[in-house]
DNA sequence: GCCGTTTTCGGCCCGACTGTTTTCAGTCG
């Protein structure tokens, strides 16, 4: 299911950080972390590349080929085994936790003999962590809090790695002679940030070859439940998917019952009770006992029988849907194929993995109209930029625009929002730019009024088109700043700047219900991909479902406008 | 370990922040 390419990513990420927990040379380490990126965003199949193939990503050398060889083709990479018998793979979980890098890891197990998060968190709270040399009061307040973080994300999985394995199964069940539908459904199918497990729903007059064939996939690694309409299995990686078979003409209301949310089917039912029927995962009824069925085959028919429209999936909260349903005023959503462009992106010439050209080849090939390159800028030092090179990427930019037909290529960048609400660049030298995002990398430690004071300010600046990731949380791994969002958001709107939904699985920022509330304060948004790779151009499906869940339509987004009414956005007249 | 209009060795994204130190190591972006 995971792409070998990701698979090769995982391991030798993995060996980087037990280099480095082992205390092996740094640059080592890195050169692994290094390669381990490169794979992961490489366009192409490491499983078709030989050794010789293999060196030709940027940042694999011989000896990387070599062990990714080893892996394709035995299935193991004995260097890497060595290293996993060297020390509890706990030891790495760690390590995951924010403030806790390699060397302090180490010490945590040497120490005090901490080999897992749990141990830590025992450890914290028993007020041992001080007996290590470097470790006091502060220290264990913050590995807490960051443990805390990670439970509120309560083992739940990214978007992405959800949807890949959900599509795999799907796509391996519906080969199965006699499914006749298959399809997830469940937290996924409404776009939530993080899943917690898998519900895929099908249909088949006999469910005996769809258990069969779902229980011997390959990633499978548990098997927990295996009945004939339920089966549950574990994979490898420990994410459960729940398969469930029902007979074709109920198909409408096991998806609408195993799509929730919860709240949204607990309304269902009681309007159907008020209207003297029955709903269940089996279809809608009439009340009483032998109550004859009304229907059940489509969401649609479920959904009409209670005086509804449908209403997508991302919508379904309990959150104002139904009543909108009722008046009849669902909003047309905004979805992927209004998308006319990307306006936050890198290349290589920063933290990208591909360069200018490739990037540009792989958005134009995506039917983009116009797309904009966006590295980040000098404040962020370790991205070492200058002016000079700046510039010369506007030349080649200016170069290129044109060489796509359908595509304009703007030039941008993402600059940095510093403690004080100012950013990079003079305004002569902004105004150079065709789009400007601007975000937080630094000091999220702020107190709420100035950190909102400094957003503010950041809108206010004329060249400053969008607000990147404007809360900068990193999901079950950085808590979002204490800002003023109202605030930002009234700032956004009386000033004409964006708020960015980062579409970076890891992010979703803004998420679903800040969407929401700005949207009501009159904030427009850009749906972008904040890729560093051609692949993270695909981001904005994940952005764009966190826009549905927030209500927004095409018209709410700017990158679905036209460019000639972009243009004008991006001039950033007040409205008057 | 990787890489070279610095080319086969000697560099390797650099600076700020934090908490622990009493001069700095570790982590992060």
């Amino acid at each position: 299911m995971p792409r070998l390419n990701d698979e090769v990513k995982a391991l030798l990420q993995e060996y980087a950080d037990l280099i480095s927990i082992t205390g092996g040379d740094a640059f080592r380490a890195r050169a692994y972390e290094k390669a381990a990126r490169a794979v992961g965003g490489h366009p192409e199949d490491v499983a078709g590349l030989d050794v010789k193939g293999l060196q030709g990503i940027p940042g694999v050398g011989k000896s990387t080929a070599e062990k990714i060889g080893e892996y394709l083709r035995t299935g193991r990479i004995e260097a890497l085994e060595e290293q996993r018998a060297k020390i509890p793979s706990g030891v790495r979980e760690v390590m995951g936790i924010p403030t806790v890098g390699p060397k302090k890891a180490m010490a945590l197990y040497r120490g005090l003999g901490v080999g897992s998060v749990d141990e830590l968190a025992e450890a914290a709270r028993a007020g041992r962590l001080g007996e290590v040399a470097g470790f006091g009061e502060r220290s264990a307040e913050r590995i807490l809090q960051g443990i805390e973080l990670r439970r509120q994300a309560g083992g739940r999985i990214g978007i992405d790695v959800a949807t890949a394995l959900a599509e795999d199964v799907v796509a391996a069940l519906s080969a199965v002679p006699g499914c006749i539908r298959c399809a997830y459904a469940g937290s996924l199918r409404r776009m939530r940030e993080t899943a917690g497990d898998i519900d895929v729903l099908a249909t088949a007059e006999d469910s005996a070859p769809l258990m069969a064939a779902f229980t011997a996939l390959p990633y499978v690694a548990e098997v927990v439940v295996a009945g004939a309409t339920k089966t549950s299995v574990r994979t490898a990686e420990g994410v459960q998917v729940d398969l469930r078979v029902v007979p074709p003409e109920d198909w409408g209301a096991a998806l609408v019952y195993f799509t929730g949310s919860k709240a949204h089917n607990i309304r269902l039912r009681r309007m159907a009770v008020e209207a003297g029927l029955k709903l269940s995962e089996y279809g809608l009824f009439r009340a009483g006992p032998g109550g004859e069925k009304l229907v059940s085959a489509s969401e649609e028919e479920v959904y009409a029988a209670l005086g509804l429209p449908w209403i997508a999936p991302p919508l379904r909260e309990d959150t104002g849907e139904i009543e909108a349903g009722l008046r009849d005023e669902l909003p047309r959503l905004v979805t992927e194929r209004d998308l006319r462009g990307d306006l936050h992106t890198h290349t290589d010439l920063t933290d990208g993995l591909a360069p200018l050209e490739e990037m540009l080849a792989a958005a134009a090939a995506r039917g983009y109209a116009y797309y904009a390159v966006t590295d980040h800028a000098p404040d962020l030092v370790m991205q070492r930029m200058t002016d000079e090179k700046m510039l010369a990427q506007r030349a080649l930019v200016r170069e290129l625009d044109g060489r796509y037909r359908r595509m304009r290529v703007l030039h941008g960048t993402e600059l940095n929002i510093g403690p004080d609400g100012g950013v990079d660049w003079p305004a002569g030298f902004l105004a150079g730019f065709d789009v400007c995002v601007a975000s937080v990398h630094s000091h999220f430690g702020l107190d709420r009024d100035a950190q909102t004071r400094r957003l503010v300010r950041a809108c206010e600046n004329p060249h400053v088109h969008v607000i990147g990731h404007p809360t900068t949380r990193l999901i079950g791994r950085r808590a979002p700043i204490d800002v003023d969002l109202d605030e930002v958001f009234r700032a956004c709107a009386r000033t004409g700047t964006a708020m960015e939904i980062n579409g970076a699985p890891r992010r979703l920022d803004l998420r679903d219900e800040h969407v929401r509330r700005a949207r009501s304060l009159g904030v427009r948004f850009a749906i972008d991909s904040d890729a560093h790779s051609a692949r993270e151009l695909a981001n904005p499906r994940y952005g764009v479902g966190t826009a549905q869940r927030g209500g927004l339509t095409p018209e709410d987004v700017i990158n679905t406008w036209t460019w000639q009414r972009l243009k004008r956005f991006l001039t950033k007249n007040p409205p008057h």
